[in-house]
RNA sequence: GGAGCGGUGGCUGAGUGGUCGAAAGCACCGGUUUGCUAAAUCGGCGUACGGGUCAAACUGUACCGCAGGUUCGAAUCCUGUCCGCUCCGCCA
């Protein structure tokens, strides 16, 4: 969420940064609603202040009726003052209603437009596999080694479930202790997380749990959710915190259960493992301080492109369009994983992606730094990325390592968890 | 799930409906002094938003989990809610 005050100074370039993403906010409302916001603020405030001082006055009172006449005083001055305080909150909830919906500003090198318009960055080290028969996609190398049961997933929690069997599930593991223990080589704590959050949690993160297009299962009768993924509950570890400058940057990496309704979703390419209601993710999550939020980005996306060096994936990296990109990211890279067994002869999927929220999270959750012998505190930026989410890293890696008798080569970082160099 | 207790400043922890923005201690910052990785002593020490100033000084409002309510006046009373703790039950 932007600052009220930042609105109201910069209203056209808001504007223009909303139109940028294809978002319509109507800002210029914003400015005239805040001014007379102002005024009943004011006013309430200056009869708040007589309503004091009138009430200061009764204990000294000595005869009952200046008494009797300074309680009548109050009394309508405290009337006065909540009609202006009322029409002030009414004021206040128009503003926040459509200040909630203006997305963080856009870093200047985001390339305007939709999906369509997302800017190729580069390549990863490994080529296109090329292959002198028909590659299978996941759901059939699943099947031919007994990896995936998405038949009893459905019988027993419904469709977008599944049950990974066998190698399936040591690579899913390997995935994790590879990308766990790659992060923390680079100074990210390694931290498990809870998979639910309170519903504020998630609002300040910029989800919207409990509203009509909803991505999130949430509990009823309770305040708890399903994380859609550990960025929630990593970003709200520091939630209503303020740190120490020199702490950061913070860096994390979490473990954690990802759910989501893939509500709208149904029809799209939604074949075994790609989109589904749960999967498990290694999550990079930061803290930075404002200065050192790009850099922090760089890192994450290297780091991203590393892991899948490593995995021998081959991939793309994009520069995700304005129009494109989530409310509360300012700039995101997105990296695709070559993905054979998509579509006709192959398509890139997203494996992971990165993003550069700045302030936009810290200000709704309220994480802020202090610089040590000065005075006041400021906002922190957040940044998120993916390390592996385990079934898509999956996917990629079981149709890009196939073999023509129908073996599948196991990447060398991940054997010694696997405990084999081929599948079959 | 049942019962009870509790949420106060960076932390610990007082607080009778009226000068409480809130005692005290710790921590922290500054001064003094004795002089050896420290002790003693004095002073300062919340946050947000607004006014004011070159900048300060100064000043207004709000904030004692959150949201309502009662009242001239609420940290203090009432209701709801969220969170936490303890005990019991259940359980990996």
């Amino acid at each position: 969420m932007l600052d009220r005050k930042y609105i109201v100074q910069n209203a056209p370039s808001i504007m223009e940064n909303c139109a940028r993403r294809g978002v319509s906010c109507d800002v210029t409302k914003i400015v005239t609603l805040e001014s007379q916001r102002l005024e009943k603020l004011r006013l309430a405030e200056d009869l708040n202040r007589q309503a004091n001082e009138t009430s200061k006055q009764i204990p000294k009172a000595a005869d009952n009726e200046t008494r009797q006449k300074l309680v009548e005083l109050g009394r309508s001055l405290r009337e006065q003052k909540e009609t202006a305080q009322r029409e002030h909150d009414e004021l206040d909830q128009s503003i926040t209603e459509i200040q909630i919906e203006i997305p963080n500003l856009t870093h200047p090198d985001v390339p305007e437009g939709g999906e369509a318009d997302a800017k190729e960055l580069y390549f990863g080290k490994t080529p296109k596999p090329k292959f002198e028969f028909a590659p299978l996609d996941h759901v059939a190398l699943g099947e031919r080694h007994d990896l995936f049961d998405f038949e009893a997933g459905a019988r027993v929690s419904g469709a977008g479930f599944y049950f990974l069997k066998n190698e399936a599930v040591r690579l899913d593991l390997a995935l994790q202790q590879f990308a766990i223990s790659l992060l923390s080589d680079r100074g990210f704590t390694p931290v498990t997380t809870p998979d639910m959050a309170l519903t504020h949690i998630l609002r300040g993160i910029g989800f919207n749990p409990r509203g009509p297009e909803t991505q999130i299962y949430s509990i009823e009768d309770t305040e708890l959710n399903l994380v859609g993924t550990a960025e929630i509950t990593l970003g709200g570890m520091l939630a209503g915190q303020t740190i120490e400058a020199e702490k950061l940057p913070l860096k994390l990496c979490g473990l954690s259960h990802c759910f989501r309704t893939e509500a709208g979703a149904a029809g799209r390419a939604s074949k075994g493992l790609y989109r589904v209601h749960q999967f498990t993710k290694v999550e990079m999550f930061a803290f930075t301080t404002p200065e050192q939020s790009d850099a922090m980005h760089e890192t994450m996306r290297e780091l991203e492109c590393e892991i899948f060096d490593a995995l021998e994936v081959p991939y793309r990296v994009i520069d995700t369009a304005s129009g494109d990109l989530g409310g509360p990211a300012y700039r995101k890279f997105d990296l695709e994983a070559w993905m054979p067994g998509r579509g006709t002869g192959g398509e890139w999927g997203e494996v992971t992606s990165t993003s550069n929220c700045t302030d936009y999270q810290s200000r709704r959750l309220n994480v802020r730094y202090k610089q040590t012998g000065q005075k006041g505190t400021e906002f922190v930026h957040t940044l998120n990325g993916t390390a592996v989410a385990t079934g898509r890293a999956m996917i990629a890696i079981l149709e890009n390592h196939q073999m023509e008798d129908g073996t599948i080569n196991v990447p060398k970082v991940l054997q010694p968890w696997v405990g084999k160099s081929t599948i079959g």
